[in-house]
DNA sequence: CTCATATATTTGTCATACTAATTATTATTG
DNA sequence: CAATAATAATTAGTATGACAAATATATGAG
């Protein structure tokens, strides 16, 4: 029983680690964004203009973290906010021009930074972490079948097409 | 290219849902510490009074992070500091009493909190995933070769035995 | 239509992660 | 031995994550 602990600590520990060294990258490099920043441009440049309770859907985010990282990115004149036509509680947020270059310059850098943690990795190993990882998401599913959330296998492949 | 930035999120999305589930159960169940707190109590029962920079390697903290967990755990008296016996700048983290028992009731409720991530997953998983992880986690030493920090390998089997 | 309920966003609080800087002490070098 | 460099721990600042509560607006029941 004891090696269940330590395997959720080596997923744990290795994530932070992606993270991590995504995030050295990209001071290194001077990108002025933090890697979750970069997930929100990235997702609204592929998506355009969501609502906030979307855009923190399709970043796999709560909305309160949702909104301080909005706030963050409105205040490097990366996106704005903007009333939602149809329901006056509701944002939606769009990645000013500013924020779409930014998009455009780094994407190819992202993505060198991101491989480096998939070297010596064949795809065989890719769909074995895939569907690993889908299934201890769905194990874990704390209000299974309440909610309409997008099932962690749809999720992913959103994300690569 | 692009996938890679989708396999990071999965990852890093996977362990945080581990990590809250386990949270969760943590709170239902009235623990009273946090999943970290419980990794440094876990540590120190495996291998007792161990110097604070020790115990962030065995944790996988770093030290400002480890000092604020170790602040919060002799607020709760479950562990307390002494002087290192031969160095003066440094503390041994020693656990009380009232921490050893904390360990020891607690130590089978958390195994079967954590196994609950593990479920419809067989050892053959368990190896694909452990040596996908070790890869990912070697793949991306910024300091390669400068330090003395454990393998990703052996760091594991040292947790388990 | 009105009231109760649900929803989108925000705010507050605590815990953790990373970086940089500070302090006290130890180790090294000339 | 004295000056310098290295190390253990701490502190400070910023960002993120989880959760609860507050606010404004929308929806549904009667």
């Amino acid at each position: 029983m004891e090696q269940y602990n330590a395997y959720s600590q080596l997923l744990e520990r290795t994530a932070r680690r992606v993270k991590q060294y995504a995030q050295y990258q990209f001071n290194c490099q001077q990108f002025g964004i933090t890697v979750d920043q970069w997930t929100i441009l990235k997702n609204l440049n592929q998506y355009a203009d969501l609502a906030q309770k979307e855009l923190a859907e399709y970043c796999g985010k709560d909305q309160p973290t949702l909104t301080r990282i909005v706030d963050l990115l409105v205040g490097k004149q990366l996106v704005e906010r903007r009333p939602h036509p149809n329901d006056r509680r509701s944002f939606v947020v769009h990645l000013t021009p500013t924020g779409k270059a930014k998009v455009e310059t780094l994407s190819g850098r992202v993505g060198s930074i991101r491989m480096q943690a998939w070297k010596n990795l064949n795809e065989a190993d890719f769909e074995h972490l895939k569907r690993i990882l889908d299934t201890i998401y769905d194990n874990l599913d704390v209000r299974k079948g309440e909610t309409d959330q997008v099932p962690a296998t749809e999720w992913l492949s959103d994300k690569i097409e």
